[in-house]
DNA sequence: CAAATATAATTGATATATCAATTAAAACAG
DNA sequence: CTGTTTTAATTGATATATCAATTATATTTG
């Protein structure tokens, strides 16, 4: 009987180290490719930032996008945007001018420079994602999509 | 013929697509899950946030834990570890003295306030936990996480 | 149209992440 | 035992996250 609750304690007990640690999981995944990422990107000698990168690849694919809807797309704060527009400006990656449609937005255009990154990046960012994703077949992506949307479903 | 290869790059692109999303999916799931959590918490009245609770809850765990292996513990920078302990003991929820068989190192320990508060945090993080899982089974779970594994160990 | 409201973006404050340099102490090697 | 190396933690600098308050402009409503 002692024995038997001592099972169930110890059950109990493993079931909740696997889902606790499942958001463990989630970023300790997602922080490892970071640093992995950021540090292929500055050992190929390109100065940019994951972050910048991915607001101006936004940018990029389409460049009537405000700010606010950057933010979303990039899963970011609008603060952060302006945070990072600001540092891609400075870096001569981007330019910006007021609209004169509606002056509270800005009209948002990579330079040559700005391209010149955006080109020199995508084979980093390839090579990125195939070695992460070395031996993981297209089922396992689509179930980890699948369980991870659900979870961002129940939060909303 | 000509359609032929219009499906052929639809497909290359969708497959893209997928293996694209799925670090965004990642990021994400965590970056909303920890909106979500902090959000119960802070509306609970908890003035804590959910990386300086980890690191108390690392602390609570074993407080011989030099700063460095909390660091690892928790997938933080040692630099960060210094700062979080430094608000922790500010607010009064730890208190740090230095080691004497090791002068480099700190004796960590939770004042009553740092166990109340673990204990007041408990229930949130329970329940933030099932809602975030709600309707994923025992098996998704085990299967996110050994996917999430194997991208791990492949960055590593 | 004028006043009220809504929207886009910025700014300030605080927390965290990351890297590099530094400090203090411990461990080791000759 | 002394000089060298290693280790634990801190500090400084810069980037990003988040929240709240603010500014400027646009839209709506009476």
């Amino acid at each position: 009987m002692i024995y038997q609750l001592y099972l169930y304690q110890q059950s109990i007990k493993i079931m909740e180290k696997l889902s606790d640690i499942i958001f463990y999981s989630i970023e300790k995944s997602i922080k490892s490719y970071r640093q992995f990422a950021q540090k292929n990107i500055s050992k190929a000698g390109i100065e940019i930032t994951i972050d910048q990168w991915l607001v101006l690849k936004t940018i990029e694919e389409d460049n009537s996008t405000p700010q606010k809807d950057i933010a979303s797309k990039t899963f970011k704060d609008v603060a952060s945007i302006t945070r990072i527009i600001e540092l891609l400006v400075q870096k001569g990656y981007l330019s910006r001018k007021s609209k004169s449609e509606d002056r509270r937005r800005f009209e948002l255009t990579l330079t040559d420079e700005g391209n010149d990154i955006i080109k020199k990046m995508q084979p980093y960012i390839q090579i990125n994602r195939a070695q992460a994703l070395k031996n993981i077949t297209d089922e396992e992506i689509k179930n980890l999509h699948s369980t991870l949307s659900k979870i961002i479903s129940n939060i909303n």
